[in-house]
DNA sequence: GCTGGAAAGTAGCTTTTCTACACTTTTAGG
DNA sequence: CCTAAAAGTGTAGAAAAGCTACTTTCCAGC
């Protein structure tokens, strides 16, 4: 299901004259559209009733209702976040709901290349481990930490940190049974590389969160690969990021599900443990 | 523009008995929904036309076009990321794009209420004080770090710690042109309270990053309001900790284009750094 | 200028949606 | 415990919207 409006504009030029007419009414105000019956339609476009029902069949509609309803779904979150690239002279009105959109446009992206079954595997290979060290250098050190915080909420030992010279201590000594999970973002940083590397001599799995097809994948045992957003627009920052913790969240829940059997009760566990930092006054 | 499916969910009990019946339905297969027509719409749920016109309008809807309209945009996207619990027997093709969509949805939740003014205050404060203090604890503890790193980027001098002793210590010795910004879910985490207090009697500024309505929110000179999502689902742990880091982007933004005249170049300065530690083979 | 085919329009028909009103169930007050 | 109002639900038929078959118009190539 492509966006209608996008593709209205790119093949606008295969229609009629006529139905031309119509697309030209369409893209000048597609709420407006989606509010008038047909012969109102046609009539503004000034085309008769079936000239705009064959225009709603070049594109691929069933007919009028099938198209207000793509129509309609088009134009869903009002403002459409693809190339909504934050500008110099931009207010708290413009750039907030641009950069938030940015981090939607990541998420859809996870979503859209959502890999199953290398998730199954990830999840597999964590659930299965004695102990955990995670490791991310710059902006992927806060996604170890808040991922380190997700597994010890699960109950899977955990350590993380930012620190190359800790983390080739701490790979040192780790077992064959223990996983190492490294995040970047590039898949190209050369600390975690050479932790990578460091690890794989001592027989240590390696779960990659990063870039396909960068060094990093190809080190790992096994890699989720999340397409890097960055660069694209300067101020927009980090929005892959996000999406690096999302898939967190994912591996998160699927080993919470493995554990099937006690898992919601050893997540309530954690909660109450957590509760009494708390103050419930108002 | 609301989402129609998260209003019906929340305004299901407040429908009639042969109401609920139709929302019953329009749950269970929303896309199906779409392509029905109110005859067989109203023979699926079992109740007469009328009912469910009165249903449609119950929404607010102008009548069932007008619901449809609306259901179709509200189900952009693809699958319906509302009402999409995680569940015991998911595989990661299940709960995969689940816990996605829920991070999707608390995004959407920030853009819809996103509150510029106060967006543009604490920008404004975040831009002119001489130096930040992050402060999260558990969950919001990779939030403060990772608001560090954005912030170091763009030349504002920036710690971060969860340890509430040693925060007591920085803000201690803070000075009046100073902000501190606290990060906390749901606004109620006695150590950040604490904090706060201590930074209000040294007059010093507090930007919070939490819950409406919590003490935390009250304490502080600008609270960016969020609304935590958790406990809604045990399995879907922090969505609201991504819409914080969203909201992070965005003030990392503003301060960004406030620097606007060599704002550019500073980034570019901050990339180069950064470089050298990157491999390139491959 | 004629012809074949594509594009556009006319008019009427079907489907779909909506409304008026009647009936039933529930609720509140005496 | 009965009654009356109010809320909920259904029946039937009117109104609107969308669609189709067929006719007319326009245009390119012979």
């Amino acid at each position: 299901m492509t966006n209608l409006l996008a593709l209205l504009r790119s093949r606008a030029d295969a229609l009629s004259k006529r139905e031309a007419a119509v697309a030209l009414l369409v893209l000048a105000d597609p709420q407006r559209v989606l509010r008038l019956p047909l012969d109102k339609l046609a009539a503004e476009a000034g085309v008769s009733q079936p000239t705009v029902i064959r225009f709603c069949r070049s594109l691929g509609c069933d007919g009028l209702r099938d198209f207000k309803l793509r129509l309609a779904a088009s134009l869903a979150g009002g403002v459409p976040y693809v190339h909504a690239d934050v500008a110099q002279g931009d207010g708290a009105l413009a750039y907030g709901p641009k950069v938030i959109g940015a981090a939607i446009a990541a998420l859809h992206a996870v979503r859209d290349k959502f890999d199953a079954a290398t998730v199954e595997r990830a999840v597999e290979l964590l659930a299965s481990s004695r102990q955990l060290l995670l490791f991310g250098m710059g902006g992927s050190g806060p996604v170890a930490l808040d991922a380190q915080h997700k597994f010890v909420r699960l109950d899977c030992p955990a350590s993380s940190t930012s620190d190359p010279l800790m983390a080739r201590m701490m790979v040192s000594v780790m077992a064959t049974t223990d996983l190492l999970l490294l995040v970047s973002n590039t898949g190209r940083t050369i600390p975690t590389l050479e932790l990578a590397e460091l690890a794989r001599a001592g027989g240590v799995k390696i779960l990659a969160l990063t870039a396909p097809h960068s060094p990093l994948a190809a080190a790992a045992t096994i890699a989720l690969e999340i397409e890097p957003a960055e660069d694209v627009d300067l101020y927009t920052p980090m929005a892959s990021r996000i999406a690096h913790l999302a898939m967190i969240d994912v591996l998160a829940t699927g080993v919470a599900l493995r554990r099937d059997t006690d898992g919601p009760a050893r997540l309530m566990r954690v909660k109450d443990a957590v509760r009494s930092t708390r103050t419930l006054d108002r």
